[in-house]
DNA sequence: AAACACCTTAAAGTGCACTCTAAGGCAAGG
DNA sequence: CCTTGCCTTAGAGTGCACTTTAAGGTGTTT
């Protein structure tokens, strides 16, 4: 028989809040074990749940998808190819997100390395940066519509 | 002389909304220039001012550290250093963001592989994924105290 | 004359994911 | 017996970054 945790110790062990861990349960990502007194109890198997749950989560998917996720997970083997898609789904934005953020990244370090080259007294043109950003100034302008 | 943009040109411009625009110029931002009707207009260095900001955002600056830089700008050559910091704070946070996310992604990229072989009946073995998962649980319960 | 784009301030609303309080109660340990 | 940890429901509060509305206005275009 595996270690019974309850909520409290499960908490720490997860690296979620109490609140959180009923919170998730209220949501349907997490069903918790009963003992005679109707206390939460959870297993070695629920911190590997809770573990891949953050895992999704740590991807960037909603809570609302991970609930989706979770009851089609519930309907069993006949929905595996519609997970597998959200999934796959999940990793292509998560992809996207890396790469924009790389993008971002790119013109903030050639930033920081301007401002080293100020902080050294070597670079004194004003002007690179400026023309070094310009670019990057063909975004934004189409994938947002308003009045 | 350079073209004059009105605000909602310029908004698309960027591709931000006309409210954003005033929001970020109340929160000190951006300084809009204005003619004799009070109306705001941008230059084409504005776009690279905004371009920047976003790039910024894009790495997940928030916003009042955003203000504080800008602040320091405003105050010239002497706060180079400190604001040379703050980019490299955010760019190491980025740094970790990204590491953060490419190791949930290695795992969701794992099941979804765990899923193509269930959908190709190629693999029966329902426990691997499980067995996989188990190295990452030394994680969270660092970076959380409560209660 | 009406439509349109812009201006102001102040305040309320939105979305997400928690986070916490209130106010009651039960059970085990020191 | 009191503290600690757990239980419940319902609802309020938090943080961030917008987003929108309200209710008044000006100036330019059709």
């Amino acid at each position: 028989m595996t270690k019974q945790y309850r909520i409290g110790e499960f908490a720490k062990l997860v690296g979620l809040s109490t609140y959180t861990l009923r919170y998730y349960e209220d949501q349907g990502l997490i069903v918790a074990h009963r003992d005679d007194n109707d206390v939460r109890y959870y297993l070695e198997e629920d911190i590997r749940w809770v573990g891949f749950i953050l895992h999704l989560k740590g991807t960037g998917m909603r809570l609302n998808d991970l609930k989706r996720y979770v009851r089609l997970r519930a309907q069993g083997d006949a929905t595996i190819e519609e997970r597998r898609d959200m999934l796959q789904k999940v990793k292509a934005d998560a992809e996207a997100d890396i790469a924009e953020l790389q993008m971002h990244l790119e013109v903030l370090s050639h930033k920081i390395d301007w401002y080293d080259g100020k902080v050294d007294q070597t670079i004194a043109d004003t002007e690179s940066f400026q023309d070094y950003l310009q670019q990057f100034n063909e975004q934004g302008a189409d994938k947002n519509g308003q009045e």
